[in-house]
DNA sequence: CAGTGGTCTAGACCACCCT
DNA sequence: GGGTGGTCTAGACCACTGA
């Protein structure tokens, strides 16, 4: 029998979770098996049902796969299944290149309507501006244009612009934790060309952002790529029925239609 | 106390799950409380932790919440934070739009490379092959082009091209389960803007997209839809790190630059 | 305070898989 | 048959909420 490691403390099925995530991260391969609920309800001395609530867990998230008859196993790690609220350093990165950004503007301005409406607060309202334009291994591959209240973070550029702007929200205690993202094609100004570089074609791809931390609006962003550089990669689920309460309609991720012009 | 009803027969949670489902989908309006956990044990005849099974898979679904001290509610419907793998029409007419298609060329191919490539199979492989003009209220919105290797379903297109592909797969027992789709911006050529009656602009979003029936590919398709009238919604997560076996290197949703022209 | 969900126990029987 | 997960019981104490 084994008590709580250092990971969890508070409840005993946190620390059966730790145990069990810690195989999976460490020495585990896919399509390994963990040890059996039984063996793990003597090794840690509680009840089957609370081994079952942390492999539960687990298994919902898709850490593990459970067979019945024959065990619990790694699962195989899912194609991630949702777009993620990444940044441009970091998708970069991923990829092998090295992000880049030249400040074309900065300063403070009020919000113009568009961007007041987005945020959810007062026309006007004062507003930290930063233009950007992005860059991959130096060539140029968006226009950024991001807007933030001052009054969440009166001191943001205080410094300069940061490498990132969502690490510096953070660093403020205001961490960024979903989004929604409307993208379209469209075609490119000759500003916009001229600053992305773009010589024989004209279309780019338009990607204007909300981002929030829990209920609160923190940023809107417009990014423009350039639209041979650029691609947006989705996994599509099933598009399964889903139980809905009385009292609804909610915007749905997917196509836009603008229908007939106006 | 009540036996299972017509819903949950097999397993007494399921009945609970039934009936909870039941009273979200009828009389509970979103935010309203469901019955207490300890009031179902009496209902049911069942004990707390059976009741907790099913309300437990109720709420990592998303259709309750819980508040400790208070009780459990009818959650708001998340907005879907996946794209679905749902068709053209299916989008148009959750939006209100009534959807059309204009068969333009309908017939069996051997497939091209890029096809065959898609769709881990024989080069010249023999295809269904249609290309659509698809409308929404009589608008052109997209040209959609599409392969379906024949040996899948060999009559798919005898009686004419069918209103929905996806739907005449799942009529001969092959279930798109899921997909990936690629989206890049592009200026039209010239056959596309006049396909789709383009007239100032020249932009137009693609969407190459492999549709799955588990781990079989069943069609591949490229669409392209006007610009000025098409755009994508995409809710983003949080990019919280997950737990990651041993022996990985799996694709992930996001952004693909290409990096410096080659 | 009474009522709610959150955690936990120490068993039980079943269905299933593998040998 | 022996081990696995799947379901289920009849309690328990805790933390939190609201009146």
């Amino acid at each position: 029998m084994v008590t709580a490691g250092a990971h969890g403390a508070e409840h005993k099925y946190l620390a059966v979770r730790a145990y069990l995530t810690e195989l999976v991260a460490g020495e585990l391969a896919v399509g390994d098996a963990v040890p059996s609920e039984r063996s793990l309800t003597e090794k840690f001395g509680v009840s089957r049902m609370t081994v079952r609530q942390a492999v539960d867990a687990l298994v919902t998230e898709g850490v593990l796969e459970r067979v019945q008859g024959r065990g619990t196993f790694v699962a195989p790690p899912r194609a991630d299944f949702e777009m993620r609220l990444t940044t441009f350093g970091e998708e970069a990165r991923r990829r092998g290149l090295t992000p880049g950004a030249d400040v074309l503007e900065a300063g403070t301005r009020p919000a113009p309507p568009h961007v007041a409406e987005a945020l959810d607060c007062e026309p006007a309202t004062p507003m930290h501006h930063v233009v950007r334009l992005r860059t991959t291994d130096g060539n140029p591959m968006s226009v950024e244009e991001s807007w933030i209240p001052v009054h969440l973070v009166p001191g943001l550029l205080d410094d300069g612009v940061p490498e990132s702007l969502y690490g510096a929200l953070r660093a403020h205690g205001l961490d960024p934790t979903w989004g929604e993202e409307t993208i379209t094609a469209a075609d490119g100004t000759d500003e916009e060309r001229e600053r992305l570089q773009m010589r024989g074609t004209h279309a780019v791809m338009r990607a204007a952002r909300r981002t929030f931390g829990g209920e609160a609006p923190l940023m809107y962003s417009r990014a423009c790529y350039r639209g041979d550089r650029y691609s947006v990669f989705v996994p599509l689920r099933e598009a399964r029925p889903t139980i809905v309460p009385r009292t609804t309609g909610t915007p749905r991720a997917g196509r836009v239609f603008e229908g007939s012009p106006r």
